[in-house]
DNA sequence: GCTATGATATATCAAGCAGATATATCATAA
DNA sequence: TTATGATATATCTGCTTGATATATCATAGC
């Protein structure tokens, strides 16, 4: 069968407040949406002619001189398509984290490994978090808009969740600096 | 360029610590792995079929009676590759949260059903929370044996996390449920 | 002893997706 | 004037998921 296309509703999702280019598309998916859901040209650009076909979006040229533009316009059929989906009680919650997926067996390869490995993905999560922190304050204050507090609410749960992956990257490196085990890579 | 395909790592890992038939690998993957990295029927068989004729793992057919069944052994050059991506300080951490997608395109499908999406996140998180509780206590108390120490960390990250998400779940459910904003769904 | 159910086991396909790559235009800064 | 980087669209390969297909075996109930 058909499988949902996430990206399909990313797309809508982001034409409802504003006309879109592809590129532009790109943009706001590389921003604060990114953290929970990433999105690539190679997704993009078909599933705008899917939806233009389907008639949920409508394509205008906006070429200036030589330089080719699309911009997209969602339409009503958009809009209830989008609904559909928020109000469908169906959600995949996916989490494909790498650096767990090596500590899980790290065994093979020693503390050493581990603990590198971890303090790489605690520089990585500080970065993010100093990115998120400052989206949440600006938004924070910004409450009277509707939009702004569905933004606040997916931000600060990154914060929430970042700030938790730090504490547990201490108490990790903690554990495995504690009871030094000799592990067969680390004699090699 | 070939990508890195992370099964070949997740097989080879779990290998390394005994001879697993796809089927088996499959049935570890649904386990403790299932929360940070997903697998497939799909792409275990043919990563098991590449994987050999790479040399890193060997095939032993142990069928009983007219029941096929291919039992995996990994190699020393399986042993190296598992290192070598152990060691390699490139990690990719990917969250994919269409709960946090539909929150932030929330707007216009009001607040309603904005709690009620994280209503149904908050009751998968806390079952997910058990699991790994459970998970967690039987490994604390074993830290004796190396590979322990890295599973226990592993549900750690898992326990914590969910820990904060039902926090999150709390907090976003007030804040919606403060400001009662009218919004174009829920007078439709 | 028979039968239905569910677990075991292997495999394939369509569709979704990421990452890399290609091509071309335009603004700008050196 | 020229190089750089941002804008813009598009395609391809290979990885990944979810669904589907097929067949065997253990067991539990009748």
């Amino acid at each position: 069968m058909a499988q949902e296309r996430k990206i399909d509703k990313v797309i809508l999702g982001l034409l409802c407040h504003e006309d879109l280019s592809g590129y532009d598309i790109k943009k706001r998916m590389d921003g604060a949406v990114s953290f929970f859901w990433k999105g690539s040209f190679g997704n993009i650009y078909p599933a705008l002619k899917d939806l233009e076909n389907s008639a949920l979006i409508t394509k205008t040229d906006s070429s200036v001189g030589g330089r080719e533009r699309s911009v997209y316009h969602i339409t009503d059929a958009g809009r209830d398509a989008l609904k559909e989906w928020l109000c469908d009680e169906q959600a995949s919650n996916e989490l494909r984290y790498e650096t767990l997926l090596k500590l899980f067996f790290s065994s093979g390869a020693g503390r050493e490994v581990s603990i590198r490995n971890i303090e790489l993905f605690e520089k990585q999560t500080a970065r993010d978090l100093e990115i998120l922190k400052t989206c949440c304050r600006s938004l924070e204050n910004a409450q009277d808009n509707e939009d702004h507090i569905y933004y606040y609410l997916t931000a600060s749960f990154g914060v929430e969740t970042y700030e938790v992956y730090l504490r547990w990257c201490k108490k990790a490196k903690k554990i495995l600096r504690a009871t030094p085990h000799n592990s067969i890579a680390e004699s090699s």
